[in-house]
DNA sequence: TTGAGATTGAGAACAAATCTCAATCGTGGC
DNA sequence: GCCACGATTGAGATTTGTTCTCAATCTCAA
């Protein structure tokens, strides 16, 4: 009995970064790159079980949250624990290649970002749709608000809550 | 299992202002009156709780979570349960008396915001310290790109992590 | 190949928030 | 002022997202 969330999100366009024809050494993808050599640096071990994370992740070009993911796969009939994807997620930020977004909603949703630039959400809350939106200029502000206070800022967290123009 | 006494009665209002020379019934500050007609409006009952509650929250000049809070009420001997104060807090946001904050960390925070302005937050990681700030330019930028995406904006959460000058 | 040490899975443990329900209170009608 | 009744309360139970525990298993450098 775990849940009944919603936070369906957007269409994603599941652009095929899948393996190609798996015969010869299918060469590794760039953020396989990343990962790996993070978890070298580290010390760390290359798992299937983290392997088969890693995919999954890039496989969903939008946001999700732990359970859905987790049930995804088990349909899938990739056999990882959640505890794993507790376990992974974290290491896959630190690398960068995943990023945490905590919203006012209860739970946490991640998204992959390698290759992607930072953005920022707007989140509908009639439909749980999530939107991204990017704005340099807004960058260029809080930049400015920081220099002023002198404050190192690490990251930031902008959500724009209301409702989006199908459930207006 | 209620327990024994609860309701020790007594002292509702006159929040021991002292007023100045007062002889006559201490004037209801604004807040009470806006929670006292939203009660009313809504039918719902004016309680020792909720005003016990009401008051505390506008001692505070900061945020807080619900924790700290229900912990400084009972050191100071104001007898009220947890869920009277998980479920007045909602109330006082309705009526737009609070501001519930939530933020990259687990529990969510609450600050009273009646007579004050929409501002943002800026996070020391290391300190813990919330810092406030405001920018006009900012928030134009966000109702432009609403008004683009013809997203009806409700409110928004921008908050920025990292280091503060002391913690640097 | 091997063994030290990292990792895994299943379920227990946690913690924040919400719910349950009998006892109790607040309020409008007399 | 008194009543009746629906709203509210407190304490503890429950839910839910996340983290921890530990024996079994796997990885990889040597």
């Amino acid at each position: 009995m775990r849940k009944t969330k919603r936070r369906e999100g957007g269409k994603t366009d599941n652009r095929g970064t899948a393996g190609p024809s798996s015969r010869r050494p299918v060469p590794e993808t760039d953020y396989e790159a990343v990962f790996r050599d993070f978890l070298q640096a580290r010390g760390l071990k290359l798992t299937r079980e983290r392997m088969v994370i890693l995919e999954e992740v890039f496989k969903h070009d939008d946001h999700f949250d732990i359970d859905e993911f987790h049930m995804k796969m088990r349909k899938k009939g990739l056999k990882v624990s959640r505890a794993s994807i507790y376990r992974t997620l974290p290491l896959l930020q630190e690398c960068g290649l995943v990023d945490e977004v905590k919203t006012t909603e209860r739970q946490a949703f991640y998204e992959h970002i390698h290759g992607r630039r930072h953005h920022d959400h707007l989140v509908c809350l009639s439909c749980g749709k999530v939107m991204e939106f990017y704005s340099p200029a807004i960058e260029r502000l809080q930049e400015e608000i920081c220099r002023r206070r002198r404050f190192k800022s690490l990251r930031h967290v902008l959500e724009i809550q209301g409702h989006c123009k199908d459930c207006a």
